[in-house]
DNA sequence: GGAACTCGCCAC
DNA sequence: AAACGTGGCGAGTTCC
């Protein structure tokens, strides 16, 4: 067996009792659990029941359908990636755009998307009706007792000593899609007379991970509300000289830059990733084939994005070619284009904060482990961007749990008829007697916004919440912005 | 018949 | 030179 000499860290008896606490806090939510509508699962599950076995009949009409059903030979199975993968890849002929990271051809609804197979498109509809179907809605329905889920909340799983939810997880409801959310949101309501409520940090990451960098543009993007870090890099990126918040072009490109550039590139994506992304968002209007001035396709259309990056001289998408893993050419394009406000934006808009990832990776390579401001550990194995990740995603999750545990205290001794339900990594959700409602609001935003600050000093940058309210006695589908600066 | 693996997809 | 961090979970496949 290795023995290691570690330094301890001051601050271990603080991140253990944080641990402790979170622990106590996290098991009242899960005892307090979450009520469904079992009937409406029912329901829904006959509904996309339908829905599937239409579009199943509609796909086996299809020649597609037919030509794979006779190369298989009576065994197939329309949902074996396998088989899919190789009669695409292998017997049709088509070129392997995308793989999986195991290095095998990847039949995701991306890939075959960009095969731009007509027959295919029923086929794609499927997958999302049968996720809701099979795992949230069955997922629900497995879990319940007497009308309510308990997911368990767990505190030892991930490496990066954030949370993690099962059974069912109470952590990945579908929210983007809003019809995926309608649905499984629409089967969880509050307490009888209660309404849900979300408090949710806004930016949470950015501003712990500003908390270890200090980087003076960061600082001034979070600290001064006149500046707009997503907003500044969608106008480099998409050459809009003046931004104008009411035009729908442009708030897109806002929050596609928001996800597809700048989110990525603090987990430590770069510009392949970023160009690959960005070019597939509709409404970029951006043809799935060919080069972007091929107006043959329906999909290009005037006045898109696209069509605006095309009269400013980027024409096409210009990803890099490899062979046998080797780079054999430059970006050129698109691609190359972000490949420049990569480098602006780590070697001049943020050159603190780049120099402190490089300056952090190798005080971890010379000591062979560090600490997160939270006061844990973190050993082993790990790359760069394990690194750079692991103590900004654990401190900001902490942060949460801090928060969680101050609010059940405050619960407990002023006692509530509020209750908590759960935690999703920045946010937290409580089940509200209606009549407590801005009262709670209230508490809350003080706990997290200022009192964690208190218990966290080395917080040098202000936290903010956003408020999302459902109806009294309504699904959690009826949630909407909740004005908390209003109270 | 179950464990382990891969893939795809939902969340932050 | 290469390249996206953390989970849970269902389905299909392979191996024992």
């Amino acid at each position: 067996m290795f023995s290691f000499m570690i330094a301890l860290n001051p601050e271990t008896k603080s991140a253990y009792k944080l641990l402790h606490d979170g622990a106590l806090a996290l098991a009242r939510c899960e005892s307090h659990g979450m009520r469904v509508d079992v009937k409406y699962i029912k329901k829904q599950q006959k509904v996309l029941t339908e829905k599937i076995e239409s579009l199943e009949a509609e796909f086996s009409k299809t020649n597609f359908y037919k030509e794979w059903k006779k190369s298989e030979k009576g065994k197939l199975n329309i949902y074996s990636n396998k088989q899919l993968g190789e009669f695409i890849y292998k017997e049709l002929g088509h070129k392997v755009e995308k793989r999986t990271t195991k290095g095998n051809a990847s039949t995701d609804i991306e890939a075959l998307q960009n095969l731009g197979i007509k027959d295919l498109e029923p086929y794609l509809k499927i997958g999302k009706f049968r996720t809701l179907k099979k795992t949230f809605l069955k997922g629900l329905e497995t879990e319940v007792i007497n009308g309510v889920v308990y997911p368990f909340f767990h505190l030892h799983i991930p490496v990066t000593y954030r949370g993690s939810s099962s059974s069912p997880n109470f952590q990945n409801m579908p929210k983007r899609d809003p019809e995926q959310m309608n649905i499984i949101r629409g089967a969880i309501f509050p307490s009888k007379g209660h309404q849900i409520l979300e408090l949710d940090y806004a930016q949470l990451e950015v501003r712990i991970a500003a908390a270890y960098h200090q980087d003076p543009t960061m600082l001034t993007y979070i600290n001064d509300k006149s500046t707009d870090m997503h907003r500044d890099m969608a106008q480099q990126i998409f050459k809009i000289n003046k931004y104008n918040p009411k035009d729908k072009t442009h708030s897109y490109a806002r929050s596609a830059t928001k996800n597809g550039f700048v989110f990525p590139a603090f987990y430590g994506d770069y510009h392949v990733g970023f160009a690959k992304t960005l070019a597939s968002f509709k409404w970029m209007g951006l043809p799935a084939h060919g080069t972007w001035k091929d107006t043959d396709g329906a999909a290009f259309k005037n006045k898109t994005m696209g069509h605006h990056l095309i009269k400013h001289g980027i024409d096409h998408l210009g990803l890099p070619t490899y062979e046998n893993g080797k780079k054999v050419s430059q970006p050129t394009g698109f691609t190359k284009h972000l490949q420049e406000i990569e480098k602006h934006f780590w070697g001049t808009r943020f050159p603190v904060y780049d120099k402190w990832k490089e300056d952090w990776y190798q005080q971890y390579l010379k000591d062979g482990y560090f600490y997160n401001k939270t006061g844990f550990t973190f050993q082993g194995v790990m790359n760069k961007k394990d690194c750079i990740n692991y103590p900004v995603q654990s401190s900001a999750f902490h942060v949460l749990l801090w928060a969680l545990i101050a609010g059940i205290k405050a619960m407990l001794s002023d006692r509530w008829k509020t209750r908590f339900i759960g935690q999703i990594h920045d946010s937290i959700i409580l089940d509200v007697h209606p009549k407590e409602l801005n009262q709670i609001v209230k508490i809350m935003r003080c706990i997290m916004e200022n009192d964690v600050r208190k218990h966290f000093p080395w917080i040098n940058v202000p936290l903010e919440i956003d408020g999302e309210i459902c109806d009294v006695d309504c699904a959690w589908s009826t949630k909407r912005e909740f004005a908390i600066d209003k109270l």
